[in-house]
DNA sequence: CTTTTATATGCCTTGACACGTATATGCTCG
DNA sequence: CGAGCATATACGTGTCAAGGCATATAAAAG
């Protein structure tokens, strides 16, 4: 379990993280909002702390846990190399439907004319 | 397999999703450049087109891979939520370190003077 | 001090998947 | 049509991680 990649490719990992984006949370809220049995949290809350994702603090038996950016900065980065090609892909669509819209309104001129 | 996130997981996956983002390949193109076994070349590009990475399309004894967007964009959708919050973060960082500039030049104009 | 609450860890089983090797399919060209 | 090249698939194997359950640690409450 090295990559950010591979952190994030768990589904119930990927849940914690967007519960966490609003704001911290205990374990117990975790384990409440994602009915899902408390080992299983804390087992994945300890994956994503030794990945950087979460951070925790303590509040007496409560751990508070917290979103870190990092790890997941990472991943937008390498998403990046592709936003130029798909923006480039929508660019060219755009550009072709431009024509059919430019061609099917002259189409619908000549016909209700 | 079934989640785009399972599916970019894998390191050499995802070194052919960075290869075709230049421009489109040949299997055997693929195979030499990331020096990887052509039945593992393959078998990834098999999981790739199944989940929509790539198509493929017929040159003689060749088959020609190219990108498509839309699984990568669902991975930029999912990482939306947190641009959010860490741009919040950097915000609050640089209004941090903006103060410390701040007393720290009030401290060397001190010292200098 | 004992009980209860909150969280972490250990062990075991199971399933998925990546890899290697061998082989199959299919196209081209002599 | 047969040889050779390009790609795909099948099979056996090892690894690793997720889930379930029991239990350990530790703090709070009574």
């Amino acid at each position: 379990m090295q990559s950010v990649f591979e952190i994030i490719a768990e589904p119930n990992r990927r849940a914690i993280l967007s519960l966490l984006v609003s704001s911290q949370r205990s374990v117990g809220e975790i384990e409440r909002q994602l009915r899902m049995p408390q080992p299983a949290v804390s087992k994945h809350l300890r994956v994503l702390r030794d990945a950087g994702f979460v951070e925790s603090t303590v509040d007496a038996q409560r751990r508070l846990y917290r979103l870190k950016p990092e790890p997941l900065q990472e991943v937008d980065a390498w998403l990046a190399q592709f936003r130029r090609f798909w923006s480039a892909r929508v660019d060219a669509l755009e550009r072709h439907l431009d024509r059919m819209a430019q061609s099917t309104a002259t189409k619908t001129k000549r016909k209700t004319k």
